[in-house]
DNA sequence: AGCTCTTCCTGAAAGC
DNA sequence: TGCTTTCAGGAAGAGC
């Protein structure tokens, strides 16, 4: 599952592959996942490729303005967004495409890049300059960029469950399932925790904890746990530092407890119950009334009046 | 406000 | 063995 270190080492890829490369054709077969392919084979057929970049989730390819009808457009960027199976690999033209291969974008260099994907979870779109700045608005902060106030303001006012607001994109940029679990391991806190009751310190160990495991996670080249590879085709090699992501039944590797799941925000969520303490009980509330009981208080209060 | 459920989709794995 | 069912999950939307 392409998350923030496994996007950034997409890009980074990318990075090397693009720039100046001019998109001679455009290619589509499945297009559901697009949001208007006409406008997006327009857009890039002929296009010349800018920097390449990456919010949160998103990869994000600056397109310098469409040459020829010397028309002076507002910028333009080309969004990807993985999903869960999606691949925007560098190929050789000469390469036969895979399997769910839906769109190809020949290159001006003998390359082509394309874009698979699986389940078809991931998005495209073609978005102008004013709309970008709009996206970056709508998303919450990179993780790696924000400053330890920031991110007990953020979470610390809010009565969710930490999980969940860590998997909020409108909160955090770019973590999902798996480095939300590895970083509330590393830093020892349940993930049905209440954000507004983590104290000062527990918000300081996740913030740093959540840097340390996507840094790490980037060095690596990211998880390859199904489907994910980089813009080369290489799979990434955190996955065999994962300390609780799928380690279900296996022995956490600091205290030897049994690592549980249960599912957290409609996820399976990892944790070892001995490092990661539970939240305390909710206060035991009065015996939930039966039906019969409200019934009887209602017909009271009816008489009452 | 925040939770759960549903939808999208396919392939792997479990169940019979 | 081979078919059918279940599950996984990023994000958005509905409903409570």
């Amino acid at each position: 599952m392409p998350e923030l270190p496994e996007v950034e080492t997409v890009v980074r890829g990318l990075q090397k592959s693009l720039p100046g490369r001019r998109i001679t054709e455009v290619r589509l077969g499945k297009t559901d996942f697009i949001d208007d392919p006409a406008a997006l084979a327009a857009a890039l057929t002929g296009a010349r490729m800018g920097g390449v970049s990456r919010v949160g989730k998103f990869i994000c390819c600056e397109l310098e303005a469409n040459a020829g009808d010397g028309s002076q457009g507002a910028r333009q960027y080309f969004l990807i967004h993985l999903g869960m199976t999606g691949q925007l690999r560098v190929h050789d033209a000469a390469q036969p495409a895979p399997p769910h291969t839906h769109c190809i974008f020949v290159l001006d260099d003998g390359r082509e890049l394309r874009y698979a994907d699986i389940r078809r979870f991931g998005r495209m779109r073609i978005v102008a300059e004013s709309q970008m700045k709009h996206l970056r608005g709508e998303l919450g902060t990179e993780p790696l960029e924000i400053g330890l106030e920031d991110f007990r303001a953020r979470l610390g006012a809010r009565r969710a469950m930490i999980k969940a607001l860590l998997l909020d994109q409108h909160v955090l940029r770019g973590l999902g399932n798996i480095y939300v679990d590895e970083s509330l391991f590393r830093a020892r806190i349940h993930p049905m925790r209440v954000a507004s009751k983590l104290s000062r310190e527990q918000f300081a160990a996740l913030r740093r904890a959540i840097r340390e495991t996507l840094a790490a996670a980037i060095r690596l080249r990211g998880s390859s746990i199904s489907d994910y590879v980089d813009s080369a085709g290489n799979r990434g090699e955190y996955q065999s530092h994962h300390r609780v992501y799928q380690r279900e039944g296996k022995p956490c590797t600091r205290c030897r407890e049994n690592i549980r799941r249960v599912i957290v925000a409609g996820r399976s969520s990892f944790f070892c119950p001995k490092c990661q303490p539970a939240p305390r009980r909710k206060k035991a509330r009065r015996p939930a009334r039966t039906r019969k009981m409200q019934e009887k208080e209602l017909s009271q209060r009816a008489a009452a009046d």
